[in-house]
DNA sequence: ATTACATTAAACCTAATGGTTGAATGATAG
DNA sequence: CTATCATTCAACCATTAGGTTTAATGTAAT
């Protein structure tokens, strides 16, 4: 059976596995912005935008907040967290910090 | 159009999106294994297994050495680096370290 | 030579992804 | 009220994903 957090991380990890969803959460780090200004540099559909913006919201990467008749999306870091601390287990295979390793390696998903 | 590295951190993103394919990495962290050693926690047919490892293969994520009539997999960090480097863009809207922001915010993907 | 073992390939199934178009909703402006 | 703007929904399509079963391959052991 999934984990609670594993189910999370398979739509964080997912969410973050389409270059286009990757570019619209770099540019939410400059700031707020709403659907139009987000679809603005691609080269597709508002409804194709809209669909990316779900996914992001379901992984919790992003929050909404209605304003009138738009919307406002900012970057919701959190779980970005969650998916670096994930791999921060591996930091001791890529560094030479060989000393970490002790204290990681009985850790389960 | 995608470039090069985007193409790989998607089949990285993508390779880690999956639970099984994630615990295939951490027991693979404790050291060298063959396939049948790995398939053994999981319940699922050896041919899953064995496409789980395709992708990870892909995502360069682990290699693979023959020796007679199994073969050794063994973890390879490379890409989990850069998947964590991806990340570490956002460490600062996550962490109270603003002054990171400055130098960070014109990266692109 | 034969049999067993480790692993992959092929064919198939179902569900999910990423995109489209066109209609629907809901707020704002005239 | 009506038209317009911002956004989503619904239906559809093609491709990919994750799994299965059964057959195939290559090496090892007897």
């Amino acid at each position: 059976m999934q984990t609670q957090t594993s189910q999370h991380l398979d739509r964080v990890f997912q969410a973050l596995s389409d270059s286009t969803r990757r570019s619209i959460l770099r540019s939410l780090a400059k700031g707020e912005r709403n659907v139009s200004e987000i679809a603005e540099p691609f080269e597709l559909t508002f409804a194709a935008i809209s669909k990316h913006l779900k996914v992001l919201e379901a992984a919790e990467l992003i929050d909404r907040r209605k304003q009138g008749s738009f919307q406002m999306i900012k970057l919701n870091p959190k779980n970005l967290k969650t998916a670096d601390q994930w791999l921060r287990f591996y930091e001791q295979f890529w560094s030479s910090r060989m000393d970490a390793l002790k204290t990681l390696l009985e850790e389960k998903e």
